[in-house]
DNA sequence: TACAGGTGATGCATTTTTTGCATCATTTAT
DNA sequence: ATAAATGATGCAAAAAATGCATCACCTGTA
């Protein structure tokens, strides 16, 4: 897109602070870089950086245009996204942030599912938790996001939301895996695995904790599933995730790869709320679009009753 | 703006519907122009014309992407103008349609209001009946629209709406004059101008017609807002027109220019409303949305009693 | 205080891109 | 049939973008 060069361009020095630094990226010398961006405040009739002595900076008017520039890169790739539709190939990249609830099962399923139809889409997952996902999509960086209680940017707009118990996750051969139902003060003494507080699953389990008055013997805390649930099958210790999160059927009690998920008393524990949205006011590309009615009707079929829509 | 010389073109190009046509209002060569053509939609992969003998014309890729190219120079438009108005002064745009009921005195009013304060910016005003005002503002041709009566799109989005009863408009030697309030039935046999079917005031008359089965002497009819007052100055005959058109003051009773207004009865007529808004969706440039707020202040000033926000 | 290593800006020659002219192949209206 | 449109294309000239060498400046460090 040879129209897009120059603002193209200049988001790049926006995000290197630095126009040598971009230049090298972008494959070109710094002179040349230099003189488009100077071009381009010219055209524009005032200066977006603030030359330092370090590199360069947005002023305000440079963030205002730079974000102007990634609106409209964004809507360029919606179109793009339409237009490769029209021809009957579904074309198109999408961009994903979440929690890592969703990274294990969920989205992988997902896409799976949706690549299946239409291989020509490429995807972006990251791994945000609630406030950057969100500053993500303002940025433009992503196009959808799946958040795992609370949201707190009115720009974020919620197109469907799922309520999800926290659930014990553990060996079954765990003393705790004969219990249905898993309430607090069983879990007194026994060695847990807890999340880090960033997560909005170890958010449900503070205001349980704090209300019940009770402390748990946690023996580690991480950020990564994939840790806790490999651990789980070495030592006789408890984690906590939401259904979200668990391979399928694991929230109907049966034990996939020697593990076992019960759930915890929700009057212990209140449940929490998976939101999908994307930024307000935004026109998702087809690829986006279609993803993320994927993702509600995946949503629908395992969490029928939990869906809002 | 260098950046969007290949988005200006064919956006012209799909205007004219010519290549050479638009090269010639663009003062290139026609082989230059059709060469950005081809290599934008090199680019995009996709032609975006259908090549005819008689031109070219948008095939349905083209119509998406013109969209695009459209909404990106609103979108620059504002940008332009939120950045001038950093700098203090506040330049910009401002591109207005509305029926006629505004223009004689309503819109005259507040943009001369408006320009006292910011005189660095510019105003485009079309007259245009409902329907086309609503297309006008999908096709991005204007910012705001004033639109008395009905509202047919939604995607319209109403930002303040002002009640406004119809007035019969006379010489103030017309025998009807010394009624305070007009009833349907004292118009029988007297000559009347009416506006013409597609404006709003004719649509509520003719409710109230139809209601009470009256039929009125039209004398002539026209879509002219200032003939009618003009002529009511030179025949003793009767207008119609809503608050926002007739003069200051007039409402109250008062006569100006020896024409005086009076209320049609509301049982007889319906009263209608006049809708201030722009296309969903849009951020308006600061200069526009400023002066829809004078509007707004101007209306409430006017009106205080009929403005809903 | 001097200096090394970084930054963005600028003059000039070179390369790349864009433009205009002449012309072709088609289609439509007369 | 023919004249007058249309958009496409080869080729040379004009314009723009790029890269190199270098300048002027700032900052942290010895």
């Amino acid at each position: 897109m040879r129209f897009m060069t120059s603002l193209r361009f200049i988001d790049a020095v926006a995000r290197e602070k630095s126009i040598r630094k971009a230049a090298e990226k972008l494959a070109i010398t710094s002179t040349a870089l230099n003189r488009r961006i100077l071009q381009v405040e010219d055209e524009i009739g005032q200066p977006l950086f603030e030359r330092l002595a370090s590199g360069v900076r947005l002023n305000t008017a440079g963030e205002i245009f730079v974000q102007h520039i990634r609106a409209q890169q964004a809507d360029l790739a919606r179109v793009q996204s339409q237009l490769a539709d029209l021809s009957g190939v579904r074309r198109g990249h999408v961009r994903v942030t979440s929690g890592s609830e969703t990274l294990r099962h969920f989205l992988p399923d997902v896409i799976a599912r949706y690549r299946k139809q239409h291989n020509a889409v490429t995807f972006d997952i990251s791994r945000q938790h609630g406030e950057a996902a969100e500053a993500a999509l303002g940025s433009l960086e992503a196009d959808l996001a799946l958040i795992f209680e609370p949201i707190r940017s009115s720009d974020f707009q919620t197109i469907a939301t799922a309520r999800q118990a926290v659930y014990c996750c553990m060996a079954e051969t765990h003393d705790l895996a004969r219990l249905d139902v898993i309430r607090l003060h069983h879990l007194i003494d026994i060695p847990v695995i807890m999340p880090t507080s960033q997560s909005g699953v170890r958010q449900l389990l503070n205001v349980g904790l704090m209300r019940r008055e009770i402390n748990l013997a946690t023996m580690l805390e991480t950020d990564s599933e994939e840790f806790t649930q490999n651990y789980l099958q070495n030592e006789k210790v408890v984690g906590f995730q939401i259904p979200i999160g668990l391979a399928k059927y694991m929230t109907e009690g049966r034990s996939v790869n020697g593990l076992i998920a019960r759930p915890l008393d929700t009057q212990d524990i209140p449940q929490g709320t998976m939101h999908i949205g994307h930024l307000r006011g935004r026109v998702l590309p087809v690829a986006a679009a279609k993803f993320m009615d994927l993702i509600i009707t995946e949503l629908r079929e395992r969490f029928p009753k939990d869906l809002d829509q």
